[in-house]
DNA sequence: TTTTTCTTTCAGAAAAGATTGAAAGTTGAG
DNA sequence: CTCAACTTTCAATCTTTTCTGAAAGAAAAA
């Protein structure tokens, strides 16, 4: 498959697989762009190749760059401001589940704490209180298997999987 | 807390939870209040519950339904359908992944694989193909570790978090 | 300092996504 | 078979999210 094709292809697919997941469909195309490309680009040339405004590509590289997944790079002899990715997938992934986390599940696990006493001893109570209960247990050890993953290197998880299967 | 306020916060909640998530705000709510309730709904109570419309309700229902996490229940002597959903947290987190591994994860690798070559020996081309096969490999672990935890039993993460972390 | 180049902001416009409600469809009871 | 009770569908509408572009801001160069 030719170059410029491959990598069209492979930024329109970034952009929707991000957008079932929670994420703008601009900010993946922008980070998939830059994770296929060598060199550091300028704003301008984002907003060329994507045919984004300026305003649109501004605010999704400032978020990117929010979440670690992009960095500032400045070019010698140029004045302009350039942008490259991390280029690292595991290292990406590190970062995405570490700002998930933190912004998504544990301030879930802090409301589940809040609402997990009711008064009431009917079924409703009851179903209400197991049901927070297990989900909170859920999240803890979703959590957990999170921490862990941060804290470990790239083999985790094969090591894991083959000392598990046999 | 109140019953009926911790209710309609977990409701809440779960809706705002799910639409982070790319999950549609009422399917999560419509989720969330038959995880709280005992016995089966009618399509009616949810409207009422919800304060949504009945094609609304409908829809949101049978996609519940699509993915395993809802079932209609007879109720002996009504005529009217009941709605029902699954309380076991483990299941519902091993459906939600199977249900998202089969709809996005494996497509997305089929279509790596399908741009994995390309032509060119140039710098773009370099990044493209590593970045390609990078992602490829950590999109297959992330397989093989879903597939495992599906295959397992509740006690898997803890066993397998206490083993690592001595 | 003034000009030039580039970046940031944000109100309004556009697009995408969700919801309604009324009509058509189905099904069981009589 | 006909009626009544209930469910499903879908075009129109509403809501939310995203995007644009022009204006204001900043900082290097002249």
């Amino acid at each position: 498959m030719e170059l410029a094709e491959a990598r069209k292809q492979f930024v329109a697919a970034w952009g929707s697989f991000g957008s079932n997941w929670g994420i703008n469909r601009t900010m993946a195309q922008i980070h998939a762009l830059l994770l296929v490309t060598a060199r550091p680009l300028a704003a301008d040339e984002i907003m060329q190749e994507l045919t984004i405004s300026r305003g649109n590509a501004n605010m999704n590289i400032r978020e990117l760059i929010n979440w670690g997944l992009v960095e500032r790079v400045v070019v010698s002899g140029e004045r302009r401001e350039f942008f490259s990715a991390e280029k690292d997938i595991w290292k990406v992934a590190r970062i995405i589940v570490r700002e998930r986390k933190k912004r998504e599940l544990e301030p879930m696990m802090r409301f589940l704490d809040s609402i997990s006493q009711v008064e009431g001893t009917d079924a409703d109570a009851a179903t209400f209180e197991k049901t927070i209960s297990d989900i909170r247990r859920f999240a803890q050890q979703a959590d957990q298997a999170m921490e862990t993953m941060l804290k470990a290197d790239e083999n985790w998880l094969v090591g894991t999987l083959l000392k598990l299967m046999r």
